[in-house]
DNA sequence: CATGCTTCCTTTTACGTATAAGGACCAAGT
DNA sequence: ACTTGGTCCTTATACGTAAAAGGAAGCATG
């Protein structure tokens, strides 16, 4: 049986590199941090090679306690596995490393606790910071969170009470996503239109659905609540629903999916009856993920700028972290915009 | 101008805990750690209470730079975008993190630079372990961090020199994912077979060619050389090249894509010039990613079993985390099955 | 009644870093 | 000659935690 393995060799500290370049251990963190003012050229050159020398490497830790910043950022965001999350957590990587950060990722299925765990995590200090789409209410962990100095970027409705603490909102406006569909929809004289809605009950889900109420209303169209039905946001939850509708007599004619997993499952159950997409039913989905120019036919949907969305959440954290962000937190909404292709 | 958000409560630690339950700071951290026969009940209880009313949470830096240990492992992979790298992520993550681990991802594209990013902070102390599929060769680097006592489990081809230092390999054998693509041609009679390779120069793809010529070989097909292409493992590149594939006179009637991707891409390359899949060009994949379900036809692929996969590199990982792996790094090989739909 | 053993504390130390505070030396100004 | 001030060091300290070492009290043992 072979030692190597169980006996790491000790990493140098800055201690060893002081005691090589025969100077203090101050000097040597005095060189790490260029205080340039604090140390002769000679000695520094000589710092650097011992450090060269000995393969240093900052103890993050350490320099954490210390300095009381880890240089990290959390992402906490419902499923890594929906391409949508991917997109929005390039945008935030993008730009957390742009700046030297770190990211830390959470998934929390959309699960209510696994958000709180994630965010209670914040706590023990891991990360400067968290950009969150958040799928349920946490007023009251936010509000310590933000008290106990860790910024937050939340994408989603914004809360007036954490916006006096500093917590930056990206708005999700989904109600102008199904403003927009409906409007598709009416323009090309459909009527009878049905919607597959998220997990009922999840914010995110029940602003998108009183948008979908709000335009059809807008429209002088009924809403007939038999076709207003939930998914889970994946490809199963959006065949079985759209199985639902087509049951209903008479079905509707066009149905808007709350994203686009779902809506391609729904173009799944259809395509299974025989029904032709768009002539007997027109789809239309929201996030404009890859897969949605893939099918056949092409998916029109509503793209919400996902990976440039990411970025500007990462980009309010960032500027917070930097001291550069008004004490109050700052607000924006962000671009919705019709694609439309094949399905509708 | 607020400046509640400017002026944060700063964090109870346990001195101050102690301090209220009236004990000394060692008291509370044997509480935290259950030391259960250095304090009495009664005293315990008290402690428990005091953390409690100060919402106290143990300050991670302090406790890593104690104990040199982090609690989160790193995920080191190359594009979070393509559907294949979250599933895998996924695996990861759900075995992390029911041992209590934290995740910290970096994306790399694939690039040298950033890989090597990733890896040196693995040196700074951030992560107790890694799990890693590396695009290039990072031998000197993978000997520094192995021998610094931080974790590695690699999926990919393994390295002696490696697994002597402690290193796991999930072994990548995508030589037999290309026999079982080519024997599945070579039995529905096409001998003119082409083949997209992912980025040239890189390990994974050129063994996935190997693998590919080898194939050929032992059914007794020619290879062109000329029907072997290059992508950049998106959809994009898969077009191209499928393009370049169908100007060859005569052009295959069969390609095995490197992965799900670039099959899909290269199936909008076939169906723009009016081809039939599979009548004239047939299609095999590889990861089996959910969007190979939705395309029209639906994708043959070899699947990986991505998630399962992802979840074994971070058992071997953690294993080896707490103590119970061998000095010596493990190696498996995984099982690889080739999912037959509509397109080949 | 000294001795040792438990039980349950407190005191002390170390982890590796950043930085404030202090000191030695030398050139320049009076 | 004596401050003054700058330059470039060293020494000392704090961050929050885990855990070793030490100690006081109570109780049983011979």
């Amino acid at each position: 049986m072979s030692f190597t393995a169980s006996t790491p060799r000790k990493r140098p500290t800055q201690a060893d590199v002081a005691r090589r370049a025969g100077v203090s251990q101050a000097i040597v963190s005095y060189v790490l941090n260029n205080r340039l003012d604090e140390v002769a050229e000679e000695t520094r050159v000589r710092v650097l090679e011992a450090i060269e020398e000995l393969g240093y490497v900052p103890h993050g830790a350490a320099r954490s306690l210390r300095t009381s910043r880890t240089m990290t950022v959390a992402s906490i965001i419902p499923d890594i596995t929906n391409p949508f999350y991917p997109e929005l957590e390039r945008g935030i990587q993008r730009t957390a490393e742009a700046s030297g950060y770190d990211l830390v990722v959470s998934n929390t299925d959309g699960d209510r606790e696994k958000e709180a765990r994630a965010l209670r995590g914040l706590l023990r200090g891991h990360a400067d910071g968290a950009v969150m789409l958040p799928f349920h209410d946490h007023r009251e962990l936010f509000r310590t969170i933000a008290e106990s100095g860790v910024c937050l970027s939340l994408i989603s409705l914004p809360d007036p009470e954490l916006i006096d603490l500093g917590v930056d909102y990206l708005v999700i406006d989904t109600s102008h996503a199904a403003r927009l569909a409906v409007t598709h929809f009416a323009e090309r004289g459909h009527s009878r239109i049905g919607m597959i809605a998220g997990i009922a009950g999840t914010p995110p889900s029940d602003h998108r659905r009183r948008g979908f109420r709000a335009a059809m209303t807008t429209h002088g169209l009924d809403i007939d609540e038999a076709l207003i039905r939930y998914g889970d946001f994946q490809e199963a939850g959006g065949y079985l629903a759209m199985n639902a509708l087509l049951d209903r007599k008479p079905p509707p004619t066009a149905v808007f999916a709350a994203n686009d997993l779902m809506a391609i499952g729904a173009m799944m159950a259809i395509r299974q009856r025989g029904l032709r997409i768009p002539d007997d039913v027109a789809i239309i989905g929201v996030d404009d993920i890859p897969a949605a120019r893939y099918v056949q036919p092409t998916l029109t949907t509503v793209t919400q700028f996902t990976e440039i969305r990411g970025a500007q959440a990462a980009e309010y954290l960032l500027t917070r972290l930097a001291g550069k962000a008004p004490d109050i937190g700052r607000q924006s909404g962000h671009r919705v915009e019709l694609i439309v292709r094949e399905s509708a």
